[in-house]
Parts: structure tokens; C-alpha cells; sequence
DNA sequence: GATTTCACGTA
DNA sequence: CGTACGTGAAATCC
């Protein structure tokens, strides 16, 4: 494929001239400074341009396509840019999907679509340099080798220095995407695999903007919580230590002779807690919760670990670090775990404690439009199981209601004995109600079972949606006991991963589709917690955004679903500050 | 210096 | 023997 040399304002009349039209897929590589690269399936183009975001922008702006790119690496340079395009296809983040896990690396991503072993991949060390590796008498223009493996010096990025080479780069993303899709609709999944890539592709994008953007702080209220808490900022290293030897010595003066103790040292605090008459296994909060009563210290020590959590881990280094001057908390976001397929982020953004949330606030002039999904895991259950009694218990706005009405038990059984199903619990007082509802919705608990039995086998199960997961294996040098708890592990892991995997995908679909109809009311998604959207709006357009979140779920709902009956339900809330909602 | 263990926050 | 994640401190391994 020849790449077909392109001035910047040429480039949408070109496109349009090869049928290039809305929606349409359309392969981008860039390099700042250098150029842009686009390609179909059968003909690239190279743009050499000072400001590659512009040309981007003028694509999208004139043609809308399906930008098409190895990995979010690009829509972060575009993000970076300012430019937020439509929709996308993410060939790294596909893979993920087809292949559980998380490793997407260019070159193993190739390789495995390839059918290529992937155990050794073609490297620039010195083997290459000997002509080990495939490329005697060969192009280096080409980005692919004869041996099938993608070139290392085109993986290392350093290769794609001119606008060409962007061009035959974006082909090869084509190339590799052309394949996923072949893969996708290949998969024998009860859902859409190929919609769940595209969702999966604009969650990627969803997230280079949630890092860019950031959680909006007020950052007075979180220092007075922080003070609240540790004192106030400390003004040097001694300052901070004499503070902290307080907090301690509250603990330690409350048992004889306790001066020493390090309260950060868990066997130092067995050590003491044994001391005063009460023995335990570990130290953990819940354990010593019911010793509160047994001794004075106990209560002094659950108070001291509250503090010292936000002193570590959200105290002031925390503001420092990740909270910028303009009042954004930043942390780096993933679309996907390694497991069953949940966002991630760091920076504290996923586990921020209660007592932080008041200082989650809206800018002046707008407002928190908060939403999150009401008994999401059972719902999705009812969708990717098909059963059809339960399918009908999602009519209500409360689901454990008729299935507590047909088990004929309190509601609170009926929650349980649901939870208990989804996520392999069997201790606990659920187990007669469980099998009620084995004869009350037997395609939902089958469709758990057959996910405990993959996993306890030791076999791969994909979610709804298509994605992954892949089982691990019992190590060979560990007794029967241990071999036994492992593959009862796998069982509950499986179990868990085919429900929380699928009200992944369900809430990435929701999530990205409120991205798309909250740009029009200049509205953005501010934060993504499992079932929970946080969107930053305008305060005249919160009411909107509020109506958009449950209208946006409805389409999520009826897309994912297939035009399914299970009924979706969302609380949603106009708020100042995080902390207001329920 | 890197990895593991404990602990604890979120869903 | 519910699951998943990120984080920090101390212990442990090399």
C-alpha cells in the first residue's frame, strides 16, 4: 500500500472523494510535529502538519468517523490536544476484551491475531542485529516482517518519523482491527461482542478525559477535614513528627507501659492489645469492633487508624500531589481491570473515604449531577441469564420485593439468599432460601452454576459481552487442602466475574453514552465508580443532565440488552457537593 | 531495591 | 472461607 501524500486542507475533500462518510472507520496514527497518518482497508494517506490535533479536528468535525488506533495512547495525545472525538476503536483495548487480562502491548497484539507465538517476541537487541529475526534481504518501509511479527522499530515509536510511515502505521491498525472484528463476531456470547468493543473503545476515551479533566476539589473543606482529623499542617519534619507521637501516645497512655509500642506495627499491636487481656488472630477493624467494650484502648486504636488513614493516604502529601492549583484531583484511569472488566483509577479517586466527600464540589455557577445504579448485579443477572421470572421481578423499582414475595421470606432473606447466589457465598443463614430460589429462577441460578463449574474446572468464561476471563491454574506443589481452596476459589471467582463483569460492561455503555449527550448541554462526566456517575454541569443545566443520566440508561439499557425486557433503575440526584446525596 | 503481608478505603 | 481494585507502612526477600 502506497501512502498518498496529502496537504492539510486537502484532507477532508480527499476523504470524502474515497467515501469516507459519517461513522465510517478510519485508522489514525500521530506524531506532534511530524504528521498524521490515515488509513482504510485499502489505501492510507500522509499529512505532513505542524499541528496534527488540527487536522484531526477538522476530520472529525467535517466527517464524524469511527477513529480507529492501536491504543488510548493516541486519544490522550488528541485529549492532551484539546480535541475530544466522537467514537473510536481501540485495538489495544479490544484485545483485552478477546483475551483477558490486561497485557496490549502493539507487538503481542499483533502477534496473537496473527496466530504467531508470543512467547518470544522479535526484540532490537543483538539477535536482530545479527539478522536473527526474520528480516534478511527485506523493506524496512514495511511494517510488518516476513516472519508475521510486527517490526520492533515501528513498535519502539522511533520509526514512525515521517508522514509515510504514519500512513502504512495506520494500516497496520486497520489491519489488526479488520482482524478483531472477525474474531468478535466469531465469539458465541449472549450479547453484542462487537457493540461491547466499540463501548469498551469509548470508555478508553471516556477516560483520557476523566485524567485530564479531574474530580473537582474544593480544596478549603478538604483541608479542614484533613486538619480535623491530624492537626494542622505541619510547618516542618519536626512539626509533623511531634503530631504524630500525639496521636500515637492517646493510644499508647491507655495501656500500662504501652509507651513503646508501634501502633503502625500490626504484631506490635497484638502484642499489645494481649497485654490487656484480649487475644486475637489479627488486628483488623471489624475483629476488634466487637472488643470495644473489653478495654479502653480498643476504641482509642480504632480512632487512631481512622486518622492515620487520612493522614497517609489522604492527607496532605495526597492534596500536594494529586490535587492541582485549579482545584482537580487527578489520577490516571483504566478502562479495564485485569478481571472481569471494572474501571480503575488511581490517585485515591475509586476509594476516597466518606468523610473526604464533603470536598467533592461542584465549581461556582454549576452543580454535581449525581446517578447510580440501583441493584445493578441482580438486573444484569436477569439480562444475561434470560430467566424470565426474574426478568419480571426487575418491573420493580425494588427487585428483592416479588423475590421475596415468591420465596415467600422476609426481603431481607431474599437479599441475602440473591447476594449469597451471584457471589458464592455459602456460610451464613441464606442457604434454604437458596435453594427457593433455585426452583424459583432456575435459568439465573444455572447460568451461575455453569460459570462456578467452568471456573472450579479451570476453564476460561466470558462475560455477556464477550469479554474474557481467563482461569488460573492450581500450582502442582501444594496440598490437597490448599488445591481444594483454590479451585473452590475459581469456582466464586468465576461465579462473581460473569455478574460484575456483565454490570461492567452495562454501566461502560451508559457511561459513554451520557459522554456523548452531555456534550451538547456542556455537561461533563467527572468521576466513574462502578454503578455511579458523577457529571460536572452547569447549575441552569442540571435539571437536563439529571433527565439525561435516566434517559441515556434507558438507551443504554435497550442497546445492551438487545431490546430485552430486564428494566434498569437509577437514583439520580442535582447536588452541590458529594456528600448530599443520599 | 523489589516483593509480600497487613490493613483499610471504595463498589 | 463473596469479588475486585489502589494505597501505605512494615517486614521480608534478594
Amino acid at each position: 500500500m502506497t501512502p498518498l501524500l496529502l496537504a492539510a486542507p486537502d484532507v477532508v475533500g480527499a476523504l470524502t472523494a474515497a467515501g469516507i462518510v459519517r461513522g465510517r472507520s478510519l485508522a489514525v496514527a500521530v506524531a506532534p510535529g511530524v504528521g498524521v497518518g490515515l488509513a482504510t482497508d485499502d489505501r492510507c494517506w500522509a499529512i505532513g502538519a505542524v499541528d496534527v490535533v488540527a487536522v484531526v479536528a477538522a476530520i472529525e468535525d467535517a466527517l464524524h468517523p469511527r477513529w480507529l488506533w492501536w491504543s488510548t495512547d493516541t486519544a490522550a495525545a488528541l485529549v492532551v490536544g484539546g480535541l475530544r472525538v466522537g467514537i473510536c476503536w481501540d485495538v489495544a483495548a479490544v484485545h483485552r476484551l478477546l483475551f483477558g487480562g490486561w497485557r496490549a502491548e502493539i507487538a503481542h497484539v499483533w502477534a496473537v491475531l496473527q496466530d504467531r507465538p508470543t512467547d518470544a517476541l522479535p526484540g532490537m537487541g543483538q539477535m536482530d542485529l545479527l539478522g536473527g529475526g526474520g528480516d534478511e534481504g527485506t523493506d524496512f518501509e514495511d511494517p510488518v516482517r516476513p516472519d508475521g511479527h510486527l517490526r520492533p522499530e515501528w513498535v519502539a515509536g522511533g520509526w514512525a518519523d515521517a508522514p509515510s510511515r504514519l500512513a502504512l502505521w495506520a494500516a497496520t491498525a486497520f489491519a489488526a482491527a479488520t482482524r478483531q472484528r472477525e474474531r468478535l463476531a466469531a465469539l458465541e456470547v449472549g450479547g453484542n461482542a462487537e457493540a461491547t468493543a466499540r463501548s469498551e473503545s469509548a470508555a478508553e476515551l471516556l477516560c483520557a478525559e476523566l485524567a485530564a479533566d479531574g474530580l473537582p476539589i474544593d480544596v478549603a473543606t478538604a483541608t479542614t477535614i484533613i486538619a480535623d482529623a491530624v492537626g494542622p499542617r505541619p510547618g516542618d519534619e519536626a512539626e509533623a513528627t511531634a503530631q504524630r507521637v500525639a496521636r500515637d501516645d492517646a493510644v499508647r497512655e491507655r495501656v500500662p507501659g504501652g509507651g513503646s509500642v508501634d501502633l503502625r506495627n500490626p504484631l506490635d499491636v497484638r502484642a499489645m492489645l494481649r497485654r490487656v487481656g484480649i487475644d486475637v488472630p489479627d488486628t483488623r477493624a471489624w475483629r476488634l469492633e466487637a472488643m470495644r467494650e473489653a478495654h479502653p484502648v480498643v476504641d482509642a486504636l480504632l480512632t487512631w487508624r481512622k486518622a492515620e488513614r487520612i493522614a497517609t493516604t489522604y492527607g496532605w502529601s495526597w492534596l500536594d500531589e494529586h490535587v492541582g492549583a485549579d482545584g482537580r484531583l487527578r489520577g490516571a484511569w483504566t478502562g479495564t481491570d485485569g478481571a472481569a472488566g471494572r474501571m480503575t483509577a488511581q490517585a485515591g479517586l475509586h476509594n476516597l473515604p466518606a468523610e473526604m466527600r464533603p470536598a467533592v464540589a461542584a465549581e461556582p455557577g454549576h452543580v454535581l449531577v449525581r446517578a447510580d445504579l440501583g441493584q445493578i448485579e441482580p438486573r444484569v443477572l436477569a439480562a444475561v441469564s434470560g430467566d424470565a421470572m426474574l426478568t419480571r421481578a426487575t418491573a420493580s423499582d425494588d427487585l428483592y420485593a416479588p423475590v421475596a414475595a415468591r420465596l415467600d421470606v422476609e426481603r431481607s432473606v431474599a437479599k441475602v439468599a440473591v447476594l449469597a447466589a451471584m457471589y458464592g457465598q455459602t456460610s451464613g443463614v441464606a442457604g434454604k432460601a437458596l435453594q427457593g430460589l433455585e426452583r424459583a429462577y432456575p435459568a439465573a441460578i444455572r447460568y451461575l452454576q455453569q460459570a462456578e463449574a467452568a471456573g472450579r474446572a479451570g476453564h476460561d468464561v466470558r462475560t455477556h459481552g464477550g469479554r474474557l476471563v481467563r482461569m488460573f491454574d492450581t500450582p502442582d506443589d501444594v496440598d490437597e487442602q490448599r488445591a481444594r481452596a483454590i479451585v473452590a476459589g475459581r469456582g466464586r471467582y468465576a461465579r462473581n466475574a460473569v455478574v460484575q463483569g456483565a454490570a461492567a460492561e452495562l454501566f461502560k455503555v451508559w457511561a459513554v453514552t451520557v459522554r456523548a449527550r452531555a456534550a451538547a448541554l456542556d455537561a461533563r462526566i467527572v468521576l466513574c465508580l462502578h454503578d455511579e456517575l458523577l457529571v460536572h454541569a452547569r447549575r441552569d443545566a442540571g435539571a437536563a443532565v439529571a433527565q439525561l443520566l435516566h434517559d441515556c440508561l434507558g438507551e443504554a439499557a435497550h442497546r445492551w440488552t438487545n431490546g430485552g425486557a430486564v428494566r434498569f433503575v437509577a437514583d439520580v440526584s442535582v447536588i452541590d457537593r458529594w456528600s448530599e446525596a443520599k
